[in-house]
DNA sequence: GTTTATCCTACTAAATCTATAGGAATTACG
DNA sequence: CGTAATTCCTATAGATTTAGTAGGATAAAC
């Protein structure tokens, strides 16, 4: 399941794609017209920023922008920021790999390899769709 | 993320379905086998048996066994009783279907759509594959 | 009637999620 | 300059979920 946090980034990003980028958009702005609470989006925000997706700027007329086009934002990177791994299991992760402490070897294990076939699926369509496909759907 | 739950769900019914199915296994060999906690496995075998994939035979020489041949029980089936919803949206899923409270219309929502696509093909693999599979991988 | 097993309910500790609070820092503008 | 508008940052808190644990009831075998 998705957590909210990611949900409202994605939406958020989504926002700021259709908007063109222009001018930095303020957080209020976007918490209203996505009905997500002022505050926790702020958060969100934050992070997004820190992660280089997003640039800021303070003050009266201030707010946030993308960095990048939107067509160079695959949504699998802004998933592994907000939400963490992509795979279903941490043994089948790419980029948040842990071994599985009741797996004694996890080439032999079912769960391993159908998580597997899983996460390439997934992986492939979290990774050739962009903000850009946000945007033109609309 | 897969709970553990389901994780040793899938494990255990694997083991069965392994095993062959003459004989009730007994929850302590099951859980030894798997490196399962005996206590949390025996409350994931039974709500396997109140929903029909298990039988069970109680006291000595009794144990559980697989109520339907491994490959008349899909992964999608499990997943659904031990995780709940295989989408990651509430608002995507076909069986646990529930409005977001944040979008006035899921149909112009770019994070429902994607959503869509995530399920339909997680839930092509996971609607076929069955326990017959996790044997004869091995 | 003793042993071996499942059955069932309730409880708990820890982690995670979804925020909220409150102020500091920065910028625009008159 | 001073004021208003905005992001920046840290800390905290309440609710929910997860991953078990405890302890006895029930049933079957022998």
């Amino acid at each position: 399941m998705l957590s909210r946090k990611t949900k409202y980034g994605l939406k958020a990003l989504s926002y700021l794609a259709r908007e063109g980028g222009e001018k930095p958009v303020q957080i209020s702005v976007i918490s209203e017209a996505e009905n997500i609470s002022q505050k926790f989006l702020e958060s969100i925000l934050l992070s997004l920023r820190k992660t280089g997706f997003l640039g800021s700027k303070k003050g009266k007329g201030g707010g946030y922008y993308l960095l990048k086009n939107p067509e160079e934002i695959p949504i699998a990177a802004v998933y592994r920021i907000l939400e963490g791994p992509i795979a279903m299991v941490p043994c089948v992760s790419l980029n948040f790999y842990e071994k599985c402490d009741d797996c004694p070897d996890e080439h032999q294990c079912s769960v391993h390899r159908l998580m597997v076939q899983v996460r390439d699926n997934t992986l492939s369509i979290l990774e050739n769709t962009t903000l850009r496909d946000f945007v033109a759907e609309n």
